[in-house]
This record gives C-alpha cells, structure tokens and sequence, in this order.
DNA sequence: CGCCAGGGCACCG
DNA sequence: CGGTGCCATGGC
C-alpha cells in the first residue's frame, strides 16, 4: 500500500481485501450518503470527506495529507492485515469460508464514539435505511455544517454537550419515537462524564458493557456494537435477529436458540476476532436472506 | 392491511 | 430471574 499526493487528492495504490461499498454499506455506519458507484461521502471527526474506489486504488478527496495520515487511514482500519485475520479464522471454522469470500473487502471502521452509541440506540427494531434517516435528521438539526458535494450537503453529527442541550420532544421530531428519552439519557451522562471513552477504555470489555449499560435503551446488544464499532475491541460479538438467523442456521441445525448460548459459542469459536466473523456473517446472511422463514417449514 | 425491522423495558408469574 | 407484550415509524 503506498499512498501518493495527486492533483485531485490523496491516492492510496496497491490497497488489499478492502472494498469502499462493502464496508460503508454492511450496517455498522450510518452517517454516508453514496454518490456513484464505488463513491460516497461521508463526514467523521468534523470533517467532511469525498472517497472512492477503482480496483486496488482508493482516493480521498476534500482533505489534506495529515488529514489523511491523523484521520482517514485509521477510520478505514487500513493498516490492519485482513488477510491474517481471514487465514486465522478460516483456519478454526470453515463454515465462514463462503462468507468471507463473498464479503472479502469488509474493514471494521473505528468509528468516534458518540455517534456510534446515538446511532445504536437509534437501531433497536428498524431497519437500516431509517436509522440512516434519523442520523442525518440529527445532524442536519443539531450537528454543524460540514461542506457541499455535488447538490448534498452534509453536517457532522452533533457532540454530547450540543445534544444534552435538546429536548426530548425536539428529538423525538427527528422520528426517533420512543428511542427520543433513550438518546437524551445517552446525551446527558456523556456530556457529564458518567459514561466517558476515555474512562471505558481503562476497562475490560466486561465493564465496559456493565457501564454502557446504565443508559437507559442500551443493552447487550447496542453495548456490543459500541464495544465492537467505537471502542476497537474485536472480540465483541454482538446477537441481534440476523446473526440469530445466520447461527442457527450455520451452527445449530436450524433449532431456536438462546442469545446467551450463542454469544457463547462464539467467543469460544471465533476468540478475538469474533468481531470480524460477526461481520463477515452479518452482511453475507443477510444479503442471501440466510434463515429467513426456516421455522414456517 | 399485517408483518417486521442490526432491541430493550416494564410487567408478570 | 425467565418469559411476553409494547414501544414509534416506515417499507414491503
């Protein structure tokens, strides 16, 4: 991978097992808006950026080098090797094989943690296109200005402090609905320090959940994906009712199956990369409709 | 129209 | 504690 200035902005050659739309469009941001094929903008960290794709070529336009270098190449996880953590798991468990060569450009994005824990608690019982939806309604609201590409506008999304400041009804005009109290709660005990990313990372993962869980909407699920997303641990593996499908379909003979029992089975199949293998199955199962309508047989 | 969505909570026994 | 209905909103 070597990265080169260019008149049109930074361009990353010889970039490998990293696909720009699989890893925007998997389900763990929701903060995008794509432009054209293999092309998208997006804002993180308080800055608006224009990225795109051709072949092993990424190139990051609307920023700077150090930008670059300080922000993006982290974002992306691109110094990570993903063919070591694919060979590791296929390695244990060659259930994964036809996922992880169907979804093989997937990156796990380290994403700021705000936004992820809003963003998660937005997610219990909608769909992706929603979620989306209510982001960008409240970043338009309450995030700032973040610049132009083409006839879209994009805003950042709002920090703690900003969003501590709203009220439950305004939130709730956003569409929230009865996540609105969830969110505000999330608000109020980041901007206090109750719940701080500089706090969380001093713990184990197991406290980490126990902390995030004090906010009101937040459970294992949401606690994992923030855990997962935001936090950098890979060993988290979150359950929701995809993953339920998928497991119970790849490793359980169809039967239904407890979330407990199946968090804990993967923490002993896949160990630390148990985040990755979400991943991979997550969006595989769900683009293929894996498990889907298997108990009405 | 009825069902379900990257769940979690309150309420029940 | 383990199970069950409800929670807003929108797409199919």
């Amino acid at each position: 991978m070597e990265v080169f200035e260019k008149q049109d902005g930074i361009a990353v050659e010889g970039v490998q097992d990293f696909d720009l739309a699989q890893t925007l469009e998997c389900g763990q941001c929701f903060h995008f808006v794509k432009l054209d094929e293999e092309e998208y903008g997006l804002t993180a960290y308080g800055r608006l950026l224009h990225v795109s794709q051709k072949g092993d070529t990424l190139i990051f336009r609307n920023t700077s080098r150090k930008d670059f270098e300080t922000i993006w190449r982290h974002y992306f996880d691109l110094d990570r090797d993903y063919a070591e953590i694919k060979k590791f798991l296929l390695a244990r468990d060659d259930k994964l094989l036809e996922a992880i060569s169907a979804i093989h450009g997937i990156h796990i994005l380290n994403q700021e943690f705000f936004e992820t824990l809003i963003s998660f608690i937005i997610s219990q019982n909608k769909q992706i296109p929603h979620i989306k939806q209510i982001v960008s309604e409240i970043s338009k609201r309450y995030g700032s200005y973040a610049g132009r590409l083409g006839n879209q506008e994009f805003y950042a999304f709002p920090d703690a402090e900003k969003l501590s400041r709203v009220d439950e009804e305004s939130i709730r005009m956003c569409k929230a609905g009865f996540r609105a109290p969830y969110i505000c709660d999330a608000a109020q005990k980041v901007h206090t320090g109750q719940v701080s990313e500089e706090a969380l990372a001093q713990k184990t993962t197991e406290e980490c959940r126990e902390t995030l869980k004090q906010i009101r909407g937040v459970g294992d699920k949401v606690a994992n994906c923030v855990i997962l997303f935001a936090l950098s641990r890979r060993e988290a593996f979150p359950v929701d009712v995809w993953i339920r499908r998928i497991m119970e379909t790849l490793y359980f003979g169809g039967e239904t199956t407890g979330i407990a029992q199946i968090q804990e089975f993967a923490e002993k199949q896949f160990g630390p990369y148990g985040g990755y293998a979400q991943q991979y199955l997550f969006y595989y199962g769900k683009t293929v409709k894996m498990g889907v309508n298997i108990k009405k047989l």
